[in-house]
DNA sequence: CAAGATTGAAATCTCAATCTTT
DNA sequence: AAAGATTGAGATTTCAATCTTG
């Protein structure tokens, strides 16, 4: 190869580990939801951003934050999601530039059927996996890697909330 | 939100951090590829596991494994590989049911030309973040996903060659 | 003019169908 | 019939262009 002669060793373990994961992980997932759901694994998580938020509403710049999409993306996205009932679009009382997304009831029902089956996909690839001492190497070596690539204002969203294992704080 | 629910604290940690860089890590690449070297992520790497087979070989479907695409994905893939020069496909000598690729010379120069600036990116977005201990937590909490993700015969691929930190083992 | 957002076209990816070889 | 691979159509994503508001 030729990159690895960048890399140290565990360097490239690091790497090849990484590109693993992210050349297979998001596509099993997505399968899973096309076929149980009839959502891609994107609109699956606009969806359950907004769920997850006040008033169950988000800007479309903030909504994109939240599901690491462009905002074409995100815009294409809403589109289909709204021709399925699922949300709304409309502008912003305040600045009338920017538009808020909103959740609907049936887009709260549509998250709700479709979490279970994808909850129990993540467990299975991912948290039936890892061990408690895997988790805590996880949270504090990805954390430096995600900060870096979100803008600094989001960064906090990836905190978690309270630190379990006694020992080691 | 709905799904953290099913999700410990310290879970909800790890996926999120874990989408997060699923989400914009590759895009990051990719962005990146397609301006300085008119590739996609994925076709660099196309080129990149040829470079490191023998003969610069592989079987179509090695190589879909090596790249962690389908095959559907890397035969569309190749065809513009092919048109650009890069690579040659043939029929196996032995059995002719499988598709040999095989890096031209053409192709291992633009694998050179195009790696530095992609190695760059990687290491910006990747390594400069990362602490030894940072390498060593996430060489032993990623082993086991990417472990899960492929199929058996390749998970020795992700081996780390020689063990590093003197100390842990 | 910058920020927020949308649109359309081109490129890419996924899925199902197909073809050949074992 | 299963394995290896390709194809074409439909769906999704990216990029550049555009539109509106601050």
């Amino acid at each position: 190869m030729i990159e690895p002669e960048w890399l140290s060793a565990s360097e490239r373990g690091v790497w090849l580990r990484l590109h693993t994961i992210m050349g297979n992980l998001p596509g099993q997932l997505d399968a899973q939801l096309r076929k149980d759901a009839g959502l891609t694994f994107f609109e699956y998580y606009v969806l359950a951003m907004l769920s997850d938020a006040p008033e169950r509403s988000r800007s479309m710049s903030d909504l994109a934050a939240a599901t690491h999409g462009s905002l074409p993306r995100l815009s294409h996205a809403a589109s289909k999601l709204e021709a399925n009932g699922w949300l709304t679009r409309a502008l912003s009382p305040e600045s009338r530039r920017s538009t808020i997304a909103t959740l609907t009831d049936a887009g709260y029902d549509k998250l709700r059927e479709s979490a279970p089956s994808h909850v129990a996909a993540v467990r299975r690839l991912v948290f039936d996996r890892l061990s408690a001492d895997d988790l805590d190497a996880l949270n504090s070596g990805l954390e430096p890697l995600a900060a870096a690539l979100i803008p600094p204002q989001y960064v906090d969203q990836l905190k978690v909330p309270e630190s379990r294992t006694p020992g080691s704080a």
